[in-house]
DNA sequence: CTTCGAAATTTGGCATACCAAATACCAGCA
DNA sequence: TGCTGGTATTTGGTATGCCAAATTTCGAAG
């Protein structure tokens, strides 16, 4: 039975018995958009000079080869995101953030990671677990090669990230990746302090214990102890305004 | 001085010498259009129907009097909100979250809240903390005559949002004001159960309690148990999809 | 040389028009 | 009656143009 009705339907209630989505055709421009401005705000040293940072709506859209209306979408996608500030009449602004909410965002990312630490220990699979610790030992070995990186600490961001997967909610993973981004864009001399505060690889190792052992209580109290750490550290030795 | 230079430096630099903002002279109709739009999803019983609630772009823009233009900025900031989905020759569709999703909200929110907890024991003053029991009080009174509400209820929320403002933290608090929003539109009669197990007095003055005593650990579990008690009700006497 | 102000320019907000894709409709055929 | 195929319509995506507000420019007055 092919029916109107029927294709209908099963539009309309997603018919699940087939795991296939409907693929975007062609990426739009709007999408297209947003990932390019995105990108672009992510490789920007956003901290490196006091000067406004202003964008162009014409020139941008001159450069992405579309018109204006589909990058104002992106840009309003990205204002709602807290990237962008589009001042009338001014241009739109990569948003600075202040120390004060620095510190609270990653105050925000202790709570989410500690809590994913906890749903970790009582939930995540030996196997996702025993993969962890994989991760761990390559990242272990990698230390002093990639302690040259000068954004803040790729390795230990994946770890972290690694540890917030194996919470299973895709929901905290998100919320997470955004308030990295933000802490990310602070590129810094006291970066690399940022970086030594935190990446403490006994930290790491109590971490994964405490999880092998499904202790949640205290996987999660060391993870959070581990992040408000270095909201306390940003707090004394980072200076931003 | 009132040099060019000088009034430029000032704005660029936001001399914040003045906590004055810049007031839009006029709502753009972008903002009234997403706040409208914002409005009407929360008034809209989500979880009534099983049809795919999709709202349409041009019928939009006449009913509020604009064009589309700035309606389909406004889809966008709610699309990145989450709350919507615009689908091509489709429609824009209110987003349905599933059960599996709030569970992860209601976990977020958990870890969220619980970290603000902490942070008032640690911070708030005792006066602000004062203030929570006065409105713990207030509430404690009202409850019979708002129990009749037949929304999630309105003072159990403001009693977790009065915790979460004593953190001192905007971030958590506009972060678990999204994850709100969500949970809240899961209208339906079990609502009065997740109520029941979510307001009990008992619970919030043992919270107030802990933070009066400074007890940031405990405050923490109280709060971080309390609302994880009400995922695993949504868990197993919820059913949505 | 400085100050002031009016005109030119810039820039985001908004409206409108067109397009292509996907649907809905309907006539015609089996 | 029921299916099929083609056409009309709907709908979101995009381009373009105009407008008002704010800035910048620049020349005239002091």
């Amino acid at each position: 039975m092919n029916t109107k009705a029927a294709l209908n339907k099963r539009w309309q209630s997603g018919d699940n018995g087939l795991a296939i989505e409907r693929l975007p055709a062609k990426e739009s421009f709007k999408s297209r958009a947003y990932a390019a401005l995105k990108e672009a705000i992510t490789h920007m040293n956003i901290y490196g000079s006091e000067e406004p940072l202003l964008l162009d709506e014409r020139d941008i859209s001159e450069r992405l080869g579309a018109s204006r209306t589909p990058i104002r979408e992106a840009v309003a996608m990205l204002e709602q995101e807290g990237l962008l500030k589009a001042v009338p009449r001014r241009g739109i602004l990569v948003v600075r953030r202040t120390k004060a909410e620095i510190i609270e965002m990653i105050e925000a990312w202790a709570a989410l990671e500690s809590m994913a630490a906890r749903l970790a220990a009582s939930r995540a699979s030996d196997e996702a677990i025993a993969e962890l610790r994989a991760f761990f030992k390559e990242f272990d070995l990698n230390r002093i090669e990639r302690e040259r990186c000068d954004e803040y600490s790729t390795a230990n961001i994946a770890f972290h990230q690694a540890l917030i997967r194996l919470s299973g909610s895709s929901l905290l993973a998100a919320m997470t990746d955004n308030l990295f981004f933000h802490v990310r864009a602070i590129r810094h001399r006291t970066i690399f302090e940022m970086d030594r505060a935190q990446r403490s690889a006994s930290d790491h190792l109590e971490i994964i214990q405490a999880i092998e052992a499904r202790d949640a209580d205290r996987a999660e109290r060391l993870v959070r102890d581990h992040t408000l750490r270095l909201a306390r550290h940003v707090e004394s030795h980072v200076n931003l305004d």
